[in-house]
DNA sequence: GTGGTCTAGACCACG
DNA sequence: GTGGTCTAGACCACC
């Protein structure tokens, strides 16, 4: 289900969000769906439950998950955190585009990169 | 020339490394200019010297400056870092891309944003 | 009757005690009215009959119900807790315009709040 | 500086998030003043520094704090938290208004309740 | 069994 | 020395 890699520098427990996340907005993890125990996926990560009892609060804090104590956490609906990763990803593809302009790439090289990701589509849309 | 940010939560040598960086992808620092000395810039911005050593050992290694030994430190003419730099910015690009078309933004959204960045130029271009 | 929030922090025991006042304290349960007994109501909410009998000890404990052992559970009259419970919000309160005032809030606003909260009397009553 | 009561059922942590709060709320503790570092606070209060640590990452994440990773932790200028503070004291006042109305206490008694806070003001201000 | 908190002790990057 | 992360192991309330 996950995958960690030791030597990224980034902590543990921002990895395992960063994977699980993934996994919730690409719609693997569906909504209202019991998410594996703090325990049982520290024992399949090798890894302290601790560690994952942060990444799961972490999660909980942006949205994701929700909480029942003594019974297990949940993936929130999607329409819960939509609209916040949106904004988020928006922000982060003008900051991207400013440096991309400064460094003299073209609008017409944007172009052509998007439409590599979205075939079919044409330009005079 | 560099304002540092001490709430700002990457290491300061590292904000050091993004500020000459900026400067030099924007041209305020010219080729083969000579950079003010290790300690000289420590001194201008109250950090200890290893600091400033450790950014401009980074920026040798990312290509942006070459150091002459009992001289000092150069900044490298634009060539040599501009291919590198504008291939990790497509490929940022492309991997953002990614995932705003996961999460269901369009085509059209997309061209908004970049019109907002590169004003004047028609969508017909 | 009740609806729960499993996503509600707080216990599921507390959160029926909390319902359970503020139905007695509005008068939709009447005084010696007999309540639902700890089965049937854990049954109506889905819930462990430990959970309800825990939130009616709670209740009995803050003057709420009187238990008659092998008849049931009974609400208290009015004046048996109405006296406590007001002079608990005056407290509480006193403490919150306590802080308040520390923050800088002016009487002119708390009187705004409050004619929202109890409109058509005027100011100068 | 500050006293914990172990008989407090709430996570010590949260206790001293809430001292904390309270002592830069009231100004005792001035903006851009160095806090104690988390090792020294946890051995006067003779608690665990993991314990402290998360006090400080709550009070940073609150707007209360900012930390310098190697320097220590900070108390944020006053008109950075003042605004959500204020917010969240209104809405709390607002929902104990609706409870004590609901109780049967008049606008009067309310009235009371603040010139004992305001001293000085007349009512027909 | 579940999540939540806490302790004791360790290692790391940063300055 | 500072904050940040992690482990190992423990206890608690809740259901």
């Amino acid at each position: 289900m996950i995958v960690l890699d030791y030597r990224d520098k980034r902590p543990i427990y921002e990895q395992v969000v960063d994977k699980l996340e993934n996994l919730i907005v690409c719609g693997a993890l569906e909504s209202n769906m019991k998410m594996p125990s703090v325990r049982s996926l520290a024992m399949e990560l090798s890894v302290n439950p601790n560690t994952i009892q942060r990444a799961y609060a972490q999660l909980e804090q942006d949205g994701y998950l929700y909480t029942i104590v003594g019974r297990g956490n949940y993936v929130t609906s999607e329409n819960e955190w939509k609209g916040g990763k949106k904004k988020a990803l928006c922000k982060e593809f003008t900051e991207l585009l400013a440096k991309m302009k400064e460094l003299g790439i073209s609008r017409q090289e944007l172009l052509e990169l998007i439409s590599a990701q979205y075939p079919g589509e044409e330009e005079n849309v």
